[in-house]
DNA sequence: CGGTGGACCTGCTGGC
DNA sequence: TGCCAGCAGGTCCACC
């Protein structure tokens, strides 16, 4: 499900409405995600106060009064919202949180492929997962040149290296694809042959498509949902994502899927060169 | 260095 | 109608 732009439309929903908030009590209602959920971690935040949400590639950190933060991964099926206390659960609701204000933070996962662990605040750098990740695209201090740079005689595919979140942190498979289809770029380009201005309008393509993305509230193709329950409206503007078969948006010629890294790549063979 | 294939899970779709 | 292979927005590992 989650890419940058859908954990960053869960950041900004769910901050006004836990920012502030007591946490009473936490309950476990399943602990079977890929790496098992430890309720007596998670019992550690009762009695905290959520102090603001940040996000690092597509990992959302909850940052309490406790000096512990919850680390939330989404997985493919992840999510995270807040309801009035009492409404009905959901299908696959693994854990609630209940806060003082008579609603709770509750997390749900299809597939378990999601991560909720407490670490502490102070220590969160050097946490293996997140201490691998390569730098934000959104940040302003990466550029073109950096990453022409730090590709310099390498031929891994761009496609997989935009995939590594070692390389460029957040970037998931539609957006990976949606970026190279905006760029011209063949997804099988090595990026040892990629030009210093190719990387800048590159890496401006795929911040633009991003930017969009999050202003459209993500992109819900099957589970996706904000932190209020609601569905993201970026599906609409996928130019090659899932169009196998279809004409491209820009020269009809028909859209192809090719396997790499074992995912879906989806490109136009004319033109993506 | 880089690639593939599989593992982890559940659910939906499309073809027969 | 029913079955089943194939596929799904993510990571992580073993192996070539």
């Amino acid at each position: 499900m989650p890419e940058l732009p859908e954990v960053e439309t869960i950041r900004r929903g769910l901050g006004p409405l836990v920012t502030g908030r007591r946490i009473l009590g936490v309950e476990v209602r399943d602990k079977r995600l890929r790496e098992p959920i430890r309720p007596e971690q998670l019992r550690r935040l009762r009695g905290a106060e959520v102090e603001g949400i940040r996000r690092r590639s597509k990992y959302l950190l909850i940052d309490t009064s406790a000096r512990l933060t919850l680390l939330v991964h989404l997985g493919m099926t992840g999510q995270l919202w807040v309801a009035d206390r009492g409404r009905p659960r959901r299908a696959h609701e693994h854990v609630v949180i209940q806060l003082d204000d008579g609603r709770d933070l509750r997390f749900a996962d299809t597939r378990r492929f999601g991560l909720l662990r407490v670490l502490r605040s102070d220590r969160i750098d050097l946490d293996p997962r997140i201490m691998g990740l390569g730098p934000e695209p959104l940040d302003p201090a990466l550029d073109g040149a950096a990453l022409f740079r730090a590709t310099r005689g390498r031929r891994k595919p761009i496609k997989n290296f935009l995939l590594d979140t070692r390389s460029i942190a957040g970037v998931g498979n539609i957006y990976a694809c949606e970026a190279l289809h905006r760029s011209r770029i063949h997804p099988k380009r090595p990026v040892g042959r990629i030009g210093e201005e190719a990387w800048g309008r590159l890496l401006g393509e795929l911040r633009g498509v991003l930017n969009e993305a999050i202003a459209a509230g993500g992109t819900t193709l099957r589970d996706f949902l904000n932190a209020e329950g609601e569905v993201g409206y970026f599906a609409f503007s996928l130019r090659i994502y899932d169009r196998e078969r279809k004409p491209c948006g820009r020269c009809a010629a028909t859209v192809r899927r090719i396997v790499q890294a074992g995912r879906s790549t989806f490109y136009c063979p004319r033109c993506q060169r």
